[in-house]
DNA sequence: GCAATAAGTGAAGCTCAATTCATTTCTTGA
DNA sequence: TCAAGAAATGAATTGAGCTTCACTTATTGC
């Protein structure tokens, strides 16, 4: 025999595959998914398109990778918030301003990502990532409800909406409005505050109490 | 000259067009865009695809009409709640509630559309459809700001906010589970309690009013 | 330096769908 | 019934990317 991988050569190898993770990064980042194309992510990575596929199955594959690591970089960070002090009114106030603000400062985050269409496989995993960030709210919720902090809610669809709410403010007509650091801090401002309103307790208790009020329905919806 | 179109012939020009742009409708609400080809279409509305392109222009012109019409019909119905009686609560619950019941009840809605991925066209086409639909809601929450019943806050992000809220937590990972109309009365009621509340003041005004509270940091978020 | 094996290359191949267009079929008015 | 023109057809073309693979270059152990 005459050829067995040199702990360096393992290096190499290990500092390509990291090498392409973070030129599909930085190319998603920039430009969304549609124009990282894997001869986009070769070029930007220094290297043959071939070569992507000795570290890769396919391309979903690979962006399925690099969106997991960004989310779960997040997620990390939200929950390091979930888990610390203060009421749950509090953590959930930071939890989604630590989103919202990294969504709108950094360049290499997930948002593009959470938001923009793809392949089925990736599609597929998008929906999972979003799942497990809206489990960061429902511990929140859950122990703000039993705190007493928050009224009784359908934690699900809570956690679903909120996720949905801020990321619907971040990506949607709203955000490339919002260049100036000032319009960033009143946006993020008032996402969050939506949200904290949302699982808490309404000031009068009429209609966000009443299970049925279907009352301005002016001519019969077909 | 032999040939000018009679009334007839326009007729059935016109009942072409029709049958195509249904012909897609029904296929993006089985199946989603991506099941929506060409072929597909042309099959689903019984003829060509050569004939596809005497009525449209490209697939994304056909698509985007698509998208509008159902949309333009779903913003007339909340057009219609938001300009009837009631408390402004009243009417953004009952706005809500129509939405959601329609996108989970009928087949041929919107909502598959409003989430799902398409080409550069037709996506920029669904931003604005959903800030027309976010622009229903500022109008129903500037009238209830006026009238006391809410408290001050951004009427694009509030509006924003709602609108993702409701579509993550019908497009996300819950809809698909919210089968049984027991649940799917469940999920709806959630979502319009947790928009209603979202914009109303919060019983216990803490960090909800507070600007910026950031007080559940454990470390140093970089 | 050399044989053995792995890493790396990038042009060619393949797949999938949108779009076109030469041909066929239908409509119309006389 | 016929000629002129429009509508309809669907097989062939095109284009965009992902993926492969025959080949080149590098590394390793002797």
């Amino acid at each position: 025999m005459a050829y067995r991988r040199s702990p360096l050569m393992e290096e190499r190898l290990a500092s390509n595959r990291e090498r392409i993770l973070a030129a599909a990064r930085r190319l998603v980042a920039a430009g969304g998914y549609r124009e990282a194309q894997i001869a986009a992510v070769a070029a930007e990575a220094g290297m043959s398109t071939g070569m992507i596929y000795r570290y890769f199955r396919s391309k979903a594959e690979l962006f399925i990778e690099v969106l997991e690591a960004a989310v779960g970089h997040e997620i990390e960070l939200l929950n390091a918030i979930a888990e610390g002090n203060g009421t749950a009114r509090q953590r959930l106030y930071a939890a989604v301003e630590c989103f919202t603000r990294r969504a709108l400062t950094g360049p290499g985050l997930a948002y593009a990502f959470i938001a923009e269409p793809a392949e089925p496989e990736v599609d597929t995993a998008r929906i999972r990532v979003r799942q497990r960030l809206g489990d960061v709210f429902k511990t929140i919720l859950r122990q703000g409800i039993e705190a007493g902090e928050f009224p009784p809610q359908d934690l699900d669809a809570s956690a679903a909406c909120i996720v949905g709410a801020y990321t619907e403010a971040l990506v949607g007509p709203i955000a490339p409005r919002a260049e100036r650091v000032k319009d960033r801090d009143r946006l993020t401002q008032a996402i969050c505050e939506f949200c904290v309103r949302a699982v808490s307790a309404g000031g009068a208790a009429s209609a966000a109490s009443t299970p049925a009020p279907a009352p301005a329905r002016t001519r019969r919806v077909r």
